[in-house]
DNA sequence: GAGGACCTGTTATCATACAACTTGCAGCAT
DNA sequence: ATGCTGCAAGTTGTATGATAACAGGTCCTC
């Protein structure tokens, strides 16, 4: 006979033991990054999820809790649990904490996503291929004839990510998703003030790049737009980008 | 007559607010990161923040989960909440999480460490000082003396961590703690297979050419030092480091 | 002064109750 | 048949009170 449906997860308890809402987090993390619940997303209500694993409603809405603050499922009033979509939204979070807190700032910013940039146009443009040429073609034309600056920079944005796609490593788009959330704001008032042709100027010039197929002519296409971009962000940062004060980092 | 202590944070409730929970996590979170408990680091106790907030225990409990999981405090049995010292922690988990659920490989990250060092070593190498060249002699040292594995390993990061704090630009450090950490295992590997003084020449190849002032020598040692490294890897897990198969990004 | 018993404050977990919300379905009107 | 309304069941959000486990200090003993 077996009683538990499958191999039933059991916490331990007792003295010195590990708390049961961190027993449970690892338990049901280690469910879902195993693609139990891959195939409908949802998991099970918490009523159920307390007999399964012995214990309490709270140690379960609590371990809920921390799995949803790392985005790995929403929940909400009577909805069950769902399994979250899979993007850099957590990372960008945890980064915008420690930025506040660390004391960095937009130039800081700019400098690790200059570095990644110009790396993602190298990966890209040695992947490069007709369907994301294709791609990153209409990503131009759309940010041109956009109407409002919210699709401006929604196009813009567009436009980075596909060649982040095109690298092959899923990393570098996750990390841009992070570093654009992060640098959302001033992209939005940048490009408010008709500092969009510009940058589509850039766009079209690392596509041009892009399709005569050599990758120094990309790169350094790559770098003179993100130089235009640093330069905008500085225009709009009136004092000097570079802190001097040195935050204590631990 | 001012009956509340400070600006008494209130709740909204009522039908279609905001949770509580999250309401009480912004609060907490603003008032965690303007820096008003930086002085002793102690939160006040779960009950007062009931009362502060007009709100029960669960609902700061599971706001204090949420804060704990981003890594802004810690809390413990019989403990007071206390605010958690700054790092690259929350980060590196949720890179974590990312690998999984994409699929990513120990390939892709490297991928990502050799652009973020080598931009490291070049900036680092512009900002070198007497001092940080010391502690980097200093680190070189230890990794060649350790006599475990746990000990090289962490003198090696350290030499790393001290180039990426004289970058100046503290989102660099915690990048790089993020992916140290993350690499932790294979690197536990490749050095334990006496691969150890590769690296400690690795190091001092880097050191020399830092000593010299060129910045182009410090960045093409710090190129053939991870090169070394991505050989190590690649050594270490046999099938092909490339994934074929494209996972969904959403 | 060192060590241990004890007391207080605090968190961890449980149990229960009710309010608010979602969803599906039955029944009704068209 | 189609579409709408409203109810009912399922589920999460919040409150309350109780008990156990733990940390830190106090006081007492030797």
């Amino acid at each position: 006979m077996n009683f538990s449906q499958d191999n039933a997860p059991v916490v331990q308890r007792g003295q010195g033991a590990v708390p049961l809402v961190e027993q449970v987090v690892q338990a049901l993390r280690e469910e879902i990054l195993s693609g139990r619940y891959d195939a409908t997303g949802q998991l099970p209500p918490q009523g159920e999820l307390c007999q399964r694993y012995g214990v309490s409603r709270s140690v379960i809405r609590e371990a809920m809790r921390q799995l949803e603050s790392q985005r790995l499922l929403t929940v909400g009033r009577g909805r069950r649990p769902q399994l979250a979509p899979l993007n850099g939204q957590a990372v960008a979070e945890s980064l915008q904490i420690l930025l506040r807190r660390s004391g960095a700032t937009l130039f800081h910013l700019m400098q690790i996503r200059q570095v990644l940039e110009v790396e993602i146009a190298r990966l890209a443009a040695q992947n490069m291929d007709e369907e994301t040429l294709l791609r990153l073609h209409v990503a131009v034309k759309q940010q041109e004839q956009a109407e409002d600056v919210e699709q401006q920079i929604r196009a813009d944005l567009a436009f980075h990510r596909i060649l982040a796609e095109a690298t092959g490593n899923p990393l570098f788009v996750f990390l841009m998703d992070a570093l654009a959330e992060l640098m959302y704001e001033s992209r939005k008032t940048t490009i408010g003030r008709g500092l969009n042709s510009r940058a589509v100027r850039g766009h079209r010039a690392i596509l041009k790049a892009l399709s005569s197929g050599d990758v120094d002519k990309v790169v350094q296409a790559m770098q003179a737009h993100l130089a235009d971009a640093a330069e905008d962000l500085e225009k709009l940062a009136a004092p000097g980008p570079v802190e001097k004060t040195q935050p204590d980092w631990n």
